[in-house]
DNA sequence: CAACATTAAATGTATATACATATATTTGCG
DNA sequence: CGCAAATATATGTATATACATTTAATGTTG
């Protein structure tokens, strides 16, 4: 549906302040989906990211830092999440001998096992934008957002 | 900078996966930006949402549903905003006579001249997005969100 | 008209974000 | 070496979202 119809009775002052709009708009929309499809996983969209990163690092642990970084702008919670996490046995944190601030995060098997049920579900909701989105247009709506970003 | 180069050490499967989380990055960057315009005075983009619900409004009341209904997927605590502008003198509220479970909730006029600062503080936000996007291209890349949503 | 369903708003709980601060440990420098 | 600065993590508080439930008022229907 085109954004003039989602948002009633509203007239835009420009294409910028539309597309604006509309960017916002989509991502809710986006991750609305997202955390529907990881919901009967009992996980968020955050704590799917994090278990992303540790398997991405598997069987090397990861710290708590290197988590904040990778999560880009969700800052500062990675601490919580891996609480949650590890609440439900799908990562494991051990003291690091080498620095004793520091702690060593690790995906269990049962989140390794839970992760690959979760990536294969959000991986069908972006492939479900092919539906609508050809290849290229895919590519162009990349490149546009690059560029909106200075 | 690039999608790319944002998240580190990340290989696309395809165009619409690197869409997908270029989508939900941009709109986080753009709703970042929004939240630091807004906070030197003192409110959230979601409290600026619903008063602009209400300048639009004004001088007619809007209900609770009316609010929630026009912040779209934002679901279900315009109540609690409303208490929050309350406190701070920025809307007000009172029973509705033709129907007591309905509550009238009107933009006062410091509600109104503090989004008056609000609104061009968003509006500049908006149009320095036109420093790196042509109108053509803003209109391009709200042509391909629309379409994403199918 | 009385019982039941529906509606509007408020509230409770869990999760997450943003920002500030606290605590423990390590680093670095005089 | 000893102490201050820096670092890694944890925690506190305010805000917001999502979803379920509660409460009060209004509609509906047998």
């Amino acid at each position: 549906m085109k954004i003039d119809d989602e948002i009633q009775q509203k007239q835009f002052r420009n294409p910028h302040q539309k597309a604006a709009i509309n960017l916002i708009f989509s991502a809710a929309w986006l991750n609305h989906r997202h955390a529907q499809a990881l919901k009967p996983l009992g996980i968020s969209i955050q704590q799917f990211n994090i278990l992303r990163i540790l398997r991405g690092m598997h069987p090397q642990p990861a710290t708590v830092k290197l988590l904040t970084e990778r999560m880009l702008d969700k800052m500062s919670n990675a601490s919580r999440l891996v609480d949650k996490l590890k609440m439900k046995g799908l990562v494991d944190r051990e003291a690091c001998q080498e620095d004793r601030r520091r702690v060593n995060i690790r995906i269990t098997r049962a989140g390794l096992d839970l992760l690959k049920v979760a990536s294969s579900k959000i991986e069908q909701e972006e492939e479900a934008l092919s539906d609508y989105l050809s290849i290229k247009e895919a590519e162009t709506l990349s490149h546009l957002l690059d560029k909106l970003r200075g």
